[in-house]
DNA sequence: CTGAAAGCGCTAACAA
DNA sequence: TTGTTAGCGCTTTCAG
């Protein structure tokens, strides 16, 4: 591997020259004259020559990187809130240094293991509480900034990034109702999600603020994506008298809802015509299933972008320390073919 | 940020004693005594001492890091690949930066941008050939080893992870002849897909060697992702009188296959009863359709984990250039509910 | 405008 | 068993 000393020795000048040429750093005014700034960047373009970014993060003592910590690699969601974050870093110049908390018990050692790369901030990704506590006191102490996207934890304190379910799970049932809707059940995912709980306890608002009666029979707790526990639970609201069944379905999630539709037909229900279904994040393939998802999008690349620019914005300041906030990104609600009118009455 | 040299001075020795211990790395025999090592071990937790990674690796010359570079960094498949990568990586305490090759014009500046890191390798996903191509010549230069992971380049130097499609289409193909299929379309994706056309070839082969005529004009292509140039392709099949209509779609991806079904109850016929349709990959949606996808299964975790197990051996040798081989590794069929024999015949 | 020199935090012989 | 010393490749004053 040729080195910036390389480079001089064959420029024939000091390495401090080459380093500001490559680095384009004027000093003060013009510092190196364009000849030799032109004969230094011939040569070391001759010599394949490539800076070590690790070699100056040591000697600056900055790190142009951003450790990314979550807990589920493989979640879309995840990925989606990654992309933005590249996106965001690239036109910062910065990179991104990936880590996957397996296992809760590890999140210390983890967090060390990221800080051990001295990265300039921190993006964690939808950990638990005390996951999230765990990152946030090694990393107090290691004076990085950290900064959590989408999973709501309303008492850590670090600023989050999370989309604006008050809004969402609103849009969606303000949806429902302008079709004609009375009776819509909520089909949350595991009665342990906090965002599954978070959409239900808004759900149940927005219902009373379109005069709409809670109906607690109608509100169930199911799985993210087990068939046959969303099944279960939807079926029984399926197989009531028409009167007492629900028009509408309200799911806490797209697969939720993918499979309450699948569970309606088995009913014998056709959808929307007999009864509407809707979901909630628009995954990847709510345009493709049939029929296509009416479901409220949640636009996790903004969240990833947002989430460095504040994460880059606390490393530039020093009191990165206490700083906690909540920034909720919108939501927007995507109409297709799941949903409407209950007009059979 | 606390020192190994503040460790040093607060417990009372060498900078070397304390990095021999903290890496607790045994030179010939037992060289620290457990007193002091003991006695170091407390200074540096009481002191909350993180070792720098980067200075360790700028002195050894050795990082454990990988690049890992693809070209859209959304795409579920690629996900699934890092998220092997990234297990091996964990077990061989190595870690990942994934870098975004947004535009193919900008690969020889995202190489060198990587190789500026130091990697001790390069997994590089999906690269359409003359990306690979500046990719391979930039490392080889550094020597630093590369393989590619999911798309079939079969002149590209370098080692090659990629599922078995021969196998894969045999195997779904086998499974539609034994539920006595004769008429099989194949509905593959963009004419400039090379997975799709190497699907596309071995489909054929799979129909001769199974006594099929094979068709041509039951044979087009698509679109990954369009639902309407997908539709516009199908829908003239299935319109056929029954004796020249297909019994069967192969189609080449799971969302066509999505798309497929779509279009086929937009014409009036059930799947799978009047006509199965099989996917392939066994995205994370599979499961959830209904009908749920009888679709061919690509392990794309494990093709993740391979790549580092080979780039890593790679690096150990240093005979890390030439080297060329491609590994194909076996995909399974999963039979679901999408495809059913055709015995209305 | 350019070079010499002193680090950055850590490792790795080699002495002691 | 431990300390001394010389780097790793780069940045950054401060003189020349």
């Amino acid at each position: 591997m040729i080195t910036l000393d390389d480079v001089a020795k064959q420029a024939g000048v000091s390495t401090s020259t080459v380093s500001i040429v490559v680095n384009n750093r004027h000093v003060r005014g013009v510092s190196v004259s364009p000849a030799t700034r032109e004969r230094v960047l011939h040569v070391a373009r001759e010599m394949g020559y490539t800076p070590n970014s690790l070699a100056r993060a040591v000697a600056t003592g900055k790190n142009r990187v951003l450790g990314f910590i979550k807990d589920d690699l493989a979640a879309e969601l995840a990925m989606r809130i990654m992309v933005g974050a590249q996106q965001e870093c690239e036109i910062a110049d910065y990179l991104i240094k990936p880590f996957q908390l397996s296992h809760p018990a590890i999140a210390s050692d983890l967090v060390r293991k990221c800080l051990g790369q001295r990265v300039a901030g921190i993006i964690v990704v939808n950990l638990p509480d005390d996951a999230l506590a765990i990152v946030l006191h090694e990393a107090k102490t290691a004076e990085v900034p950290v900064v959590m996207v989408d999973s709501p934890s309303p008492n850590a304190s670090c600023i989050q990034i999370t989309s604006d379910a008050e809004q969402g799970v609103r849009l969606m049932c303000g949806h429902l109702v302008e079709q004609g809707h009375k009776r819509i059940a909520f089909i949350g995912g595991p009665a342990d999600s906090v965002v599954s709980q978070e959409r239900k306890r808004i759900f149940r608002d927005a219902c009373l603020e379109y005069g709409l009666d809670i109906r607690e029979d109608m509100i169930v707790d199911t799985s993210w994506g087990e068939t046959d526990i969303v099944k279960a639970a939807v079926a029984p609201l399926l197989a009531r008298p028409v009167e007492h069944r629900p028009t509408a379905l309200f799911c806490a999630g797209d697969a939720i809802a993918m499979m309450s539709v699948k569970t309606a037909r088995r009913c014998g229900l056709r959808v929307p015509k007999d009864v509407s279904v809707t979901g909630y994040s628009n995954a990847s393939y709510a345009y493709l299933c049939d029929p296509a998802l009416t479901t409220v999008a949640q636009d996790f690349v903004e969240m990833g972008r947002i989430a460095v620019r504040h994460v880059l914005a606390l490393a530039a300041d020093k009191d990165c320390a206490a700083k906690s906030a909540i920034v909720k990104v919108p939501t927007s609600l995507v109409v297709r073919e799941s949903t409407w009118g209950p007009d059979w009455v």
